[in-house]
DNA sequence: GCCCCCGGGTTGACGTATCAACTCGGAGGT
DNA sequence: ACCTCCGAGTTGATACGTCAACCCGGGGGC
């Protein structure tokens, strides 16, 4: 512990942090100026598209897309002040608060998702072939099991 | 053009999608509360140690850490509050907007580096084989060349 | 039945990122 | 010498993310 990073090794960290920087900045500035919705409206939307009645229960919604109750809570303030979904409770639950889509986030999020989808195909898809797509599938794997078991293991 | 992403690339988008996410929140995460620096906190004093004279002009800064110019004002500006750094001008040319570490900058980078490099070590290269991690390395290096060459084909 | 705890939700404060508009002092062309 | 343009830097507005603290209405243990 405490030796450094051999020169092997920072060079894969500084491939992999400098195409992080870029690829992310690239594709939310792409999705904003086409589409007029940042990632995190964007990953709400289509939740909120995906479950029936186009309705969820804030804690639902932050189970699906990840996101703290409390920044979900500020991001779907702003959204409804857009107009894109509506704030409701269940009359038989006065604790639950409700998201609902509106015709807007509707026509937004389906306007939206072709655009997405050419965005990550143009920028990361077409730039791998075959055996990187699935090397890349398996490394985000990989990482993604050290990071769950983290909870797991003893700390 | 139009149709939309067959599963196989969808599960590869899926992946790296939620591999970044989580990633990026526990690494930024711990250098927070380990070091009580942020990424650009962390950036900015990793590029000042580096330079000779710990003093470099905004715009070279800017180079280095690909900041824009606007955002690495702002964080500039926190970073002097903290005393991580100062801002100072020179004398022969009024323009110049220089950042120079001061001590406590200077300490506050060189007791985070080895934890940053721990967190890099343990949370991505260890979950990595050799083989992933030169696959890694490709993998960015044909996304990030497909960015750059976004501004030089035609648009 | 009472009490305590817990989870869903809300709020405010602060740090960070982006965009647009603006200042200002040179450098170059004429 | 004048004028124009340009690039470095600054500013303010707005959106986004995180943390800590808090409210509030059940449920469960007893």
């Amino acid at each position: 512990m405490g030796n450094g990073i051999d020169d092997g090794d920072r060079a894969v960290w500084d491939a992999f942090f400098a195409m992080q920087m870029d690829f992310w900045r690239h594709l939310s500035r792409i999705l904003q100026t086409e589409t007029g919705l940042s990632e995190p409206d964007y990953a709400i939307l289509l939740a909120l598209r995906d479950a029936p009645g186009g309705r969820l229960r804030a804690y639902q919604l932050s189970e699906v897309t990840d996101f703290e109750k409390s920044r979900l809570h500020h991001h779907l303030r702003r959204m409804s002040v857009r107009g894109l979904l509506t704030r409701e409770s269940e009359a038989d639950d006065p604790r639950a608060a409700v998201a609902a889509i509106t015709p807007e986030g509707t026509a937004a999020i389906t306007a939206a998702v072709p655009k997405r989808e050419e965005h990550i195909r143009r920028w990361l898809l077409d730039a791998l072939d075959d055996g990187q797509k699935a090397a890349l599938t398996d490394i985000s794997e990989a990482v993604l099991r050290g990071l769950k078991d983290k909870t797991a293991s003893a700390e």
